[in-house]
DNA sequence: TTTTTTAATGAACAATGTTCTAAAAAAAAA
DNA sequence: TTTTTTTTTAGAACATTGTTCATTAAAAAA
């Protein structure tokens, strides 16, 4: 009988419906100030019936984070249309910038935010798949390049968190509202025009 | 008569130990964990007391941000034994991350947090001076880098934020979490050789 | 001593995440 | 169809939070 397939299916649709609105007030007013009981109205269900499809707060927003990597993923995959490494290599950095600019609270949330983490480490000895599956890729384009002697430079693993590193500390000054009370000209165009200095630096060495 | 004088100097101890109080706790337990019945409850006062010499808790991280600033640029002043402008640059670099690595919760309140922003937002049309000058102390010194030769490059801002940014990304995936979890060598080990290749990156330039 | 100004308090408010017990609904068994 | 069992939902309750406000205590001025 399907009685409990449908049953297995209108569980999974109610968790959809929390994750969905938990994303769109969090994307509208932010993490803390989205509450619980906020989620709950709006999906017309008492606040205490989301705990029985999660743990807690940060558990709902570590699954909002999982599934913004697949987004991300998505962004990046843009990148496979160059042939050459390193130019695979300037087009995922300027892709990263880019999903980060375009959605700066998944960004947050996956890169910034304790929130995810906190849960993460709440599960015992649990990796951080998500990222690392990200930073893996992020050092094969790089092992190309080494391979290719685009770049040289042996240490695979320091370079790579280097140039992670440079991407996410040009968005993240943005992000955390830092680059804009000092005077700087438009945040979007000196992130640019940094990451091309940056590009030069990688390309000539 | 120094009747006056003398409140008012007692009004400046009592925002002095609720700033002391304040920090002390916050290196300890973190900012969230650190409450304003806390931080009274330690010093021997009413809780509401509290707000006759702050606005709000905002405010009070705010200040202790600024005071951080002063420590950071304690920090950033054993770079001037450096005659040479490059020497110094990579010498500010190494010291910024130290100062990041040895103390992280500070630096996150300085680069990271939101509260102190959000303060300083409350405040119409104020800029963020301590950020401003620290940074405006980078740019002069790369300015006497290009002015040598030993950098080329015209875009002194955007050269500026780009190094500014690359030393924020390093500790800062260091500092929310990021690093761990990933299957990463030693953070620290990591960051200091990420760091060797930035500086020999922009030396050869 | 009396008046006025200043400082400190304690109670109270609204909001939060979370838990727990009881009710309602649905499914399974009789 | 009726009864029993299981699952789902709700509502009340708890402990905490930042913050405010009327009232009391203290100190200074007159």
């Amino acid at each position: 009988m399907g009685v409990s397939e449908r049953r297995i299916r209108e569980r999974l649709d109610a968790r959809q419906s929390i994750l969905a609105t938990a994303r769109e007030l969090f994307l509208l007013k932010g993490f803390e100030a989205t509450t619980i009981r906020n989620i709950a109205e709006k999906i017309e269900y008492s606040p205490s019936t989301i705990y029985q499809h999660f743990k807690d707060k940060n558990e709902i927003f570590y699954t909002i984070h999982s599934e913004a990597f697949a987004e991300l993923v998505r962004y990046l995959n843009a990148s496979e249309m160059h042939k050459n490494p390193m130019d695979q290599l300037i087009a995922l950095g300027q892709i990263y910038i880019q999903f980060a600019l375009e959605n700066p609270e998944l960004y947050d949330l996956m890169f910034i935010m304790e929130a995810p983490i906190d849960f993460l480490n709440y599960l015992e000895d649990a990796n951080w798949i998500e990222g690392k599956m990200a930073f893996d890729y992020l050092k094969s384009v790089i092992a190309n390049c080494i391979q290719q002697g685009l770049i040289k430079e042996t240490d695979l693993e320091s370079l790579s968190y280097l140039i992670w590193s440079t991407v996410h500390g040009l968005v993240t000054i943005s992000i955390r509202k830092r680059g804009l009370k000092i005077g700087l000209s438009d945040p979007d165009t000196i992130i640019q025009r940094s990451f091309a200095i940056f590009s030069h630096l990688l390309v000539k060495s």
